[in-house]
DNA sequence: CACATGACAATCT
DNA sequence: CAGATTGCCATGT
């Protein structure tokens, strides 16, 4: 697997920014699920630190990163999350009650991605 | 060193 | 389903 962003000053900022942006278009992930890829079970927050430093100044589809439950984790009426709103549906994916199915969207990797 | 703060999550009430 | 609780751990004060 190639491994991005081996620039970060740390290896664990590269491998989540690196899984994030393996997310294929028209799916989503929880932070939960991100952090377990890139080796780190248990710390979602994490994901939602890291994220937050980068998506001003890198090239992440942090759109596609929800919570677990498929509530979008900005505050709902926020700019960010209409922002975030329509980039998914952009990709098909609805967004009823500030709230995407899991079932129906959420990514399910392969051992080779 | 103690304490607070996160774009979170699993579990219990 | 809504809250509250607890676990998590890097960072900043």
């Amino acid at each position: 697997m190639k491994i991005d962003y081996l620039s970060e000053p740390n290896e664990k900022q590269a491998l989540i920014y690196h899984v994030i942006n393996l997310i294929p278009f028209g799916c989503v992930a929880s932070y939960g699920q991100i952090a377990e890829l890139a080796g780190l079970p248990g710390r979602a927050r994490l994901v939602g630190k890291y994220l937050g430093q980068a998506c001003a100044s890198r090239a992440i589809s942090w759109h596609r990163v929800v919570r677990s439950s498929g509530q979008l984790a900005f505050e709902k009426g926020s700019e960010q999350a209409k922002i975030q709103t329509s980039k998914l549906q952009e990709e098909n994916i609805a967004v009823l009650n500030h709230r995407v199915s899991m079932s129906e969207f959420q990514w399910k990797p392969s051992f080779y991605e």
